[in-house]
DNA sequence: ACGTTTTCTGACGATTTGTCAGAAAATGAG
DNA sequence: CTCATTTTCTGACAAATCGTCAGAAAACGT
């Protein structure tokens, strides 16, 4: 049971390099950007060996995804537990959204082009579980606080809306312009300026118009969010500041 | 000047051929599921033919991407000149929004995987500058519309939101909704059944939330996208309406 | 009918993926 | 330390695919 021995450790270790590289590789040219052969060499092994960690490429693609995804379920989890009311902690799972994209952009910029690239077939269905795990995790998450924002009665939703709604309405803005700003690089040309911002009030005209209480103008939500990101992601704060 | 040798025709003819092909090839493999050698058999031609038609895969690509975003741009032009008030003319694009996703949800996936994909590099200017014109025009429709609903007073943006902020929030979340739809197919299980209904409703959301006149509860928008779509797009009404 | 232009072909080199038999290295027992 | 066994690694190989190009074939015009 002793797997501490010092080969063990070192192929471990190659295979979290293994990792990096094919990031760094995947955000800047897709799919096909990634080389296995590239990879192999600047580990200084041959090409069997990357096949030796993953049974293929695919594999390595997939195994990234879950990285990424892990990120972000924690980030959102440790918005969750926040101590305030609901509105508030919704608030901070936007922040923790919002630094996770851009803290994170290879990763995201991954997410996209993971989630589209048809690579779903080759790889096993074990991984595969533990995407689909994930995201139902962060959908549960943000539904579970939509859930104490009505047993509170701060919101109503109209008959036939479900909760899962309401997340999909957020998760559906958040996810859409992050995704429009990374793949149309002229965001800022077709006369959105600070789309960050544009996203953080977006999303809270969308709270508004659901009547979810205490309303934006009763409350300033956008300075409640520079109090949750420096208690809830303190480390992560510290790395973004200047462009926050 | 005549174009009209039969020798021509049958070219442009097989030109289209090509693109339906290969639409159907990126949407079910992405960019590596286009194979120019099986397009070429299937033509009955050599693939050095399909080289005299496109400089490149990624040409090919790209010119499927402008075929794309062109039907939406018409779409969105017809319902822009809609007669009534400004917030009804808005639900009218929600509707060509998903009426164009819905008949055409090849050439929505395909925008999704073109976008990512790192194709750009190898394109020429030419058709880049298609591609963008065409984006801008869709926003400036949308835009335009936000312009006269404050015009004529149904709404009052914010200090520091601008027209475009607003469309950016409708932009983002169609597009979201729809890319998570198309991606993840675990929607449903995901606790989130009828979507399209919740896109429906949640736009909605966002413009009540702005405060936006006639609200939500003064008038059935509901009701109206069925007025819309029978008299903006009847022909696409038409084929979909199993569905819709 | 025939010379010229356009179009088409299919073989070629280059690149990349995944496999596998044998080489090399690590491990463990005496 | 030695040697047998197990694990790991290598690099050559087959297969697939892209883009090119010289020469063949077809179309065109006179």
């Amino acid at each position: 049971m002793n797997t501490l021995t010092p080969k063990k450790i070192a192929i471990r270790e190659r295979e979290t390099r293994i990792l990096e590289l094919a990031r760094r590789m995947v955000v800047s040219g897709g799919y096909n950007g990634l080389g296995l052969d590239s990879i192999a060499s600047e580990l200084g092994v041959s090409r069997g060996t990357i096949y030796n960690h993953f049974k293929c490429k695919e594999e390595i693609i997939l195994a990234l995804l879950v990285e990424t995804m892990d990120i972000r379920r924690e980030m959102f989890q440790r918005a969750a537990m926040y101590q305030d009311i609901p509105r508030v902690r919704l608030t901070g799972i936007g922040v923790a959204a919002e630094l996770f994209v851009r803290l994170y952009p290879d990763h995201f910029r991954m997410e996209q082009i993971v989630r589209l690239d048809s690579i779903w077939d080759k790889t096993t269905e074990e991984r595969r579980a533990l995407v689909k795990s994930c995201q139902m995790q962060c959908v549960g998450i943000v539904a579970g606080i939509v859930r104490d924002g009505m047993a509170q009665g701060h919101v109503t939703l109209p008959d036939g809306v479900t909760p899962e709604a309401l997340v999909f309405g957020l998760w559906s803005m958040t996810e859409g312009a992050y995704s429009i700003i990374a793949t149309s690089d002229a965001v800022t040309e077709l006369g959105m300026s600070e789309p960050f911002l544009s996203i953080r009030h977006n999303t809270q005209v969308l709270l508004d118009g659901y009547g979810w209480k205490p309303l934006l103008e009763e409350r300033d939500f956008h300075a409640e969010m520079e109090v949750l990101v420096r208690k809830i992601f303190p480390e992560e704060f510290a790395q973004l500041k200047q462009v926050w």
